[in-house]
RNA sequence: GCCCACAUAGCUCAGUUGGCAGAGCACACCCUUGGUAAGGGUGAGGUCAUCGGUUCGAAUCCGAUUGUGGGCUCCA
């Protein structure tokens, strides 16, 4: 078949998983000892995995690649062919690996594929002669457990990135380099909003004083959303007894992921890592009346999960976080009222922050695995149609993942993708019958008797730590004015303008803004540069002609000149840009302006 | 947790076969007082992550620990 009619999606499954094999025959021509296991395409190109007798370093990389080369050179045809499982068996007699995917394999006969001497058990489809295969790069070897599963081998994993023509593969190398720029831990630390001491330890960052600023700011704004739509906020401690947690079934599901339990005289407390527990207590403080509900407890919360020490890093996986959580108690007639109220949040709360590039995922549990998800099909059925009734009600698009519910429930998440592309969960809504009956909740009827309410665990803008390192990412550094922890610069030209640069900071700190003043004894020109650097919105000039004006040049981190005003019309300008950013209804649907700016 | 790599000044990085610890930026001081992306000079700053080993001698070689990065597994 001609690869130039294919669609695009074939054409480049074949082309990938085509030098997936290619690489296979060159890594084993350098080791014939090794023992291959698979190489599929995936998104930027393709990988393989291997046991070797030696770990691989980066150098090895470039001797593959060209033994890779002289292959693609010497055009030889990918053959197809079939053998039984019998001789399969017999042919691979000592790659371990292709013998137990052959014993997986149902039907009676194999199917293979060979170029050159390279015979390798495969479904295909390749390309038809190696010379096919477009330029490529290998990118980086990994550590990868056999079929995935951390109980079986650890095997060396070759990717590489591979795309139709050199000018596509140098495009995707262009944004790797690119969002190497932007990444959250770089910027952290080059625009000091966050950091991490080793004698603290790992996962457990510290937020200085600017990235506590944008961090505060991101809490007041979701605060008051939720005030608005009904919550009320509480504050629990971050630990309770290991009884709560037996209580709440997450000792029997969670307990990995648990801090060890701290023995006191006569308790042991741990750190919580889930808020439910706390607000259901919270819930149980009093009898509610069926018209009191729902009832929607809200909290930022603190949590601690012990992450493997191997996951943890900057601010997106960390062992300390404070999650925008709330719980919503009802009657199960408001269910669906209450979710699309969630959803709604979210879709305001991600247009002011200008997160356009969001998914809707309906999770669900894996039901072949019976340890980790409650047993209650009854349970999981009605949680799932109540979801799938509020999100076609809500006229969003989703999908549908198996394996990802909570213990006690399947979820509606909302993905996000960081500059590398991994996906994430940001928002979550959750409807949860379990836990209401495990601490026996109830309500009162309006026929005097009691009744089990249900419980929507949800988070609006997730964790602050993920939010604020996906922030970072997003707007490159350059957060949008109302976020930025500093919003404007004030530089005097020469000393004798200090007590005006001071006059101006001082007004507009006055009506809230948040304004520093240079007095290095700097040129202005390298106090515009370090302002520009630290990506400030706003740098306000300031020399004898603005002093005698009470006045203020203005110039944009975009690199703007607007010019000298009067300062009473700057922060008229500032109040309103900061007004418009954060009700995202007045703005319309054009609120962009800073994304990506670099 | 597992596989691999890495750790030198606050930051970014040099440091040759084992033989006196380096630069730029940032910081302090002095000169300079300026008009939209880096003015000049001087200076201070390091138990080469930590602990142990090999060696006449270790930033350099070996081991362990801690931390960081890329994967895998897991996950907000």
């Amino acid at each position: 078949m001609d690869l130039a009619a294919m669609p695009r999606d074939e054409r480049l499954y074949r082309m990938r998983h085509s030098a997936a094999h290619i690489m296979a025959e060159a890594v084993l021509e350098m080791f014939p000892e090794a023992k291959f296991a698979i190489g599929p395409p995936i998104d930027s190109g393709f990988y393989y995995d291997f046991e070797l007798p030696r770990a691989l370093t980066p150098e090895d990389l470039p001797e593959i690649e060209q033994r890779m080369r002289t292959r693609l050179k010497s055009n030889v045809p990918f053959e197809h062919s079939e053998m039984s499982k019998d001789d399969a068996l017999r042919q691979f007699s000592d790659q371990p690996f292709k013998l137990e995917l052959i014993e997986g394999i149902a039907d009676a006969k194999v199917s293979l594929y060979k170029q050159g001497d390279f015979l390798d058990l495969c479904e295909g489809p390749h390309v038809e002669r190696t010379g096919e295969v477009p330029p490529f790069r290998l990118m980086n070897v990994a550590g990868a457990y056999w079929r995935g599963d951390e109980k079986r081998p650890m095997l060396q994993r070759i990717y590489g990135a591979m795309f139709e023509t050199q000018e596509e593969l140098d495009d995707y190398l262009r944004r790797l380099e690119e969002a190497a720029k932007r990444d959250h831990r770089k910027l952290g630390r080059e625009l000091e909003l966050f950091a991490s001491d080793e004698l603290i330890g790992q996962g457990l960052p510290m937020w200085l004083p600017k990235g506590a600023t944008v961090r505060r700011l991101l809490e007041d704004y979701i605060l008051a959303q939720e005030r608005e739509s009904g919550y009320q906020h509480v504050y629990t401690p971050d630990v309770g007894k290991v009884e709560l947690y037996k209580t709440s079934g997450h000792w029997e599901h969670y307990r990995d992921a648990m801090f060890p339990p701290m023995q006191l005289e006569h308790e042991e407390l741990v750190l919580r890592p889930m808020n439910c527990p706390h607000h259901i207590l919270v819930y149980r403080q009093t009898l509610h009346s069926y018209r009191d509900l729902p009832v929607r407890i809200a909290e930022l919360g603190k949590m601690w999960r012990y992450e493997k020490s191997g996951v943890v890093g900057g601010l997106s996986r960390v062992r300390a976080m404070v999650l925008n959580d709330a719980h919503i108690f009802c009657r199960p007639d408001q269910i669906i009222d209450e979710v699309h109220g969630v959803l709604r949040l979210v879709e305001r709360a991600f247009a002011t922050l200008q997160i356009g590039d969001y998914t809707y995922r309906l999770s669900l549990r894996d039901r072949a695995d019976t340890q980790k998800y409650v047993q209650d099909d009854d349970l999981w059925r009605v949680a799932e149609a109540e979801l799938r009734q509020a999100l076609d009600g809500a006229g969003v698009e989703y999908y549908a993942a198996e394996g990802e519910a909570a213990f006690y429930g399947p979820k509606i998440d909302i993905q996000i993708r960081d500059v590398v592309g991994r996906e994430e969960t940001i928002a979550t809504v959750q409807v949860d019958r379990h836990l209401p009956k495990q601490f026996d909740l109830e309500y009162v009827a309006e026929d005097g008797s009691r009744q089990r309410p249900v419980m929507i665990h949800r988070g609006i803008i997730g964790t602050l730590e993920r939010m604020m390192a996906y922030l970072i990412e997003l707007y490159a550094g350059a957060f949008p004015a109302w976020l930025a922890p500093v919003q404007a610069m004030v530089i005097p030209i020469a000393d004798r303008h200090g007590d005006y640069a001071h006059k101006v900071r001082d007004d507009l700190r006055h009506d809230g803004f948040r304004v520093e003043v240079d007095t290095r004894n700097e040129r202005m020109n390298s106090k515009i540069r370090d302002a520009q650097l630290q990506k400030i919105p706003y740098m306000l000039v300031v020399g004898d002609r603005e002093a005698e004006n009470e006045a203020v040049s203005v110039r944009t981190r975009a690199g703007e000149d607007l010019k000298a005003m009067p300062l009473f019309q700057f922060l008229a300008r500032l109040q309103d840009e900061v007004a418009t950013a954060m009700d995202p209804e007045i703005a319309g649907p054009d609120v962009g302006g800073v994304r990506g700016e670099d």
